[in-house]
DNA sequence: TCAACTGTTATAGTGTTATTATAACAGTTA
DNA sequence: TAACTGTTATAATAACACTATAACAGTTGA
């Protein structure tokens, strides 16, 4: 899976990293299980320091989206997709809170919000 | 409306108060043109640095949420929960793709996304 | 066994951001 | 004039983001 960042983004890098790769795996470019790039080898591609690939890799170790061996290297956990982790509902229900409030701030009502939803999950190909 | 914040969180303060504003805006605690609290008179009420209160401000204001004069003081725009930015657009799918990527790497998938934002709708009153 | 590869840890430097603290400025209003 | 608005400027501290080296420990294949 192509991977690329912007150094002029004002999102962090590790965080452009890290959100490319759920999508990745959202999308179902990146398979359960499958392999990921070393930190060294992907910081070298990206043109960046390996600590900034290490610490996208730590968070989304931390959310239980991908899974680290300190010698086999790093692959998209097996039961991504499948599983949920009950510590994340809150996290979720908050973000979507938060999305929601601005949209409604913006003019997003209800019916667009939801219209938007439909339309963004046919693009992933979500079920 | 009541405001609060937590020194103890990740997020940082004006990021919690603008969040917070949105989120009233929404709820309807806090009416289109009703006035605000002054930079630092908010502050002094919570606490913390007028600096940090202005700048809160500033990115609702930049954002279109809220007018700011210069004398008069800060009040929620007239128009906001009706009239839509063309330029949120693009932030606003960009979020929600985040969102729905990060959800289903997480066990949410597309019934349980929508189920979700139609229980929060509920609970926020929105139409 | 040796070399090459994994992620991890440590140390250090630089630049940016977040927050606080004062102070002054300019416009409005009673 | 006095008291209130937001704004701007300056400075200090702390935390964070990113980079640069270097070393460590486990695994794997020649």
């Amino acid at each position: 899976m192509l991977l690329r960042i912007d150094v002029n983004s004002e999102e962090t890098l590790y965080s452009q990293l890290s959100n490319q790769i759920k999508y990745g795996i959202a999308r179902g470019y990146l398979m359960p299980g499958e392999d990921l790039p070393s930190v060294r080898g992907l910081a070298s591609e990206l043109g960046i320091n390996m600590h900034t690939v290490s610490k996208a890799y730590a968070t989304l170790k931390e959310e239980g989206i991908i899974i680290i061996n300190r010698s086999k290297g790093v692959k998209v956990s097996d039961e991504v997709l499948i599983s949920r982790d009950d510590d994340y509902g809150k996290i979720f229900d908050k973000k979507m809170t938060e999305l929601i409030a601005e949209g409604l701030c913006n003019g997003y009502d209800k019916d667009q919000f939801m219209n938007k939803a439909n339309q963004l999950f046919d693009e992933i190909g979500g079920k």
